[in-house]
DNA sequence: TATACACCTTTCCCTTAGGGCAAAGTCAAT
DNA sequence: ATTGACTTTGCCCTAAGGGAAAGGTGTATA
């Protein structure tokens, strides 16, 4: 048997963790010392404790772990896969998300070094005044809450793909998107998905033509917020207001652009003067 | 002006974060009704918001961003350019440190999909008695902090080799790493770097030999714990006893091994029958 | 056998970056 | 004046422990 000091070295675990993980029932002691209340473990936990650190490492949290230990007990091999494959695709998400923010960081820090201020973008984003014309577009408006909204995109619009090669529509412009909630960022909830195309059929609608404030960004997504601050910050400062719901056209067909920052997107919002 | 809702609006923000940040000093409402308490932000404001955002993107503490507005204001700008070069290293390494977690992960997955179990390796890590030579070791022995431990390591070998090939002398073996303190593990501190040579000069040693139990590991540094967990396991089953210092020997040479997984490392516990 | 000292126990507060809820006050439109 | 949307503060909660304090144990040594 080997006292809390003793385990916690041998297997590189603080013994403050040990004694949480006794009390959240991760691992518990093999023998309690009744009068004294000391821990004892045996040799044979070592294996127990090594495989949470190793799921720890795997960024499961404490409460996972829990139940997966359960799951190993009750050999149900499937569920426990199935548990680390998720993880996985989990862990291939945030490696890209790395990835990319490294380049950002490196991009900025090259800026820095030119003398340029990071934030110095904002400044360039330009914004002009366009009269757009109306068009027919094949939509689908729905509530989107932040959660399928990374997954989501693509779905929706490949569904009006769809509609558009089985009817033998004709297409006319980009894939774009409709913010009809009065927080027009890609997080808001009521939201329109649609394609502009030629025939009046069942599903498509008129968007009207009108005067627009208009920005184009080159980047990826993320920055769309930084592209809307700005709009909402020239047309208060040019005095106009906003009179039609916000529209994002996506220039480049994210399947075909190779990186993020390529993509090109053109925010629309639709004025006139106060 | 823009009441706190519409401002958390425009920049993607929580009302509740704009909150906390006024209460942190982060970024502080443009003005505030004195008798109402409400907040108001101006149109102005929107860059620093941003700018918060985009360093929060990069991992920063709300500490460290906060820090870093204050050096933009002071138009320090080398030493914001040294703190963004800061976390790209942070960030590269832990980019690094992800790809080797999905990799493992996927390695984890394969062999559960063959019906092995994750842990079922710490059975297969093999224990065997050898009698080992005495050796005449340069070496060099301190107190190691889990801080220095990274970087240490191949500096205090690099020392040593320097000081081999300036005074000519004659290599005999691989370097190894003999561990003091009574957490014979890579984090305890009293460590002892160590390269066997023939010429018996000073800063030399004797190692004494000695009945070892061995193991060997063929795979990265972190899973030596796993080894030296099974050795202790082993050698308390079976009844012997540890009588002098743990070390391990590095058979390959990080610098020279292509990846991590390649590494080989033998791990000897000296000790004699109880 | 007494004592010193290392080790163990529990309890309480602290950490990050906010989220959730409640009670009460405020703003703008009807 | 009222309604409903918005805002205020205050309090408690999160995950995974870290740190410190006050007191009880185990064991090696004088």
């Amino acid at each position: 048997m080997l006292t809390i000091g003793e385990f916690s070295k041998i297997c590189g675990v603080s013994t403050k963790t040990l004694r949480y993980y006794d009390e959240i029932g991760l691992i518990n002691p093999d023998e309690i010392n009744a009068e004294s209340g000391y821990r004892y473990y045996s040799i044979e936990q070592l294996k127990r404790m090594l495989y949470i650190n190793r799921l720890k490492s795997y960024h499961f949290s404490l409460e996972e772990i829990k139940t997966m230990l359960d799951l190993e007990e009750h050999q149900s091999e499937e569920m426990l896969c199935s548990a680390l494959n998720h993880k996985r695709n989990e862990m291939q998400e945030k490696l890209k998300a790395f990835e990319y923010l490294v380049k950002q960081l490196s991009h900025d820090i090259a800026n820095l070094e030119k003398g340029t201020p990071i934030m110095s973008y904002l400044d360039d984003i330009e914004v002009q005044l366009v009269e757009t014309k109306p068009m027919n577009i094949l939509y689908k408006r729905l509530m989107m809450n932040s959660d399928d909204y990374a997954s989501g995109y693509g779905n929706y619009f490949s569904k009006l793909y769809e509609k558009i090669a089985k009817e033998k529509l004709t297409l006319l412009g980009q894939p774009m998107t409709i913010y009809h909630s009065p927080e027009f960022n890609p997080t808001g909830n009521d939201t329109e998905f649609a394609i502009p195309i030629a025939e009046f059929v069942k599903g498509t609608r008129d968007l009207p033509g009108s005067l627009c404030a208009k920005s184009v960004l080159k980047g990826a997504y993320p920055e769309l917020t930084s592209v809307y601050a700005n709009l909402i910050k020239w047309i208060e400062n040019e005095g106009y207001e906003l009179i039609l719901p916000p529209y994002e056209i996506y220039v480049t067909d994210p399947n075909q652009a190779n990186s993020p920052e390529d993509y090109i997107t053109e925010v629309y919002f639709p004025v006139k003067k106060k």
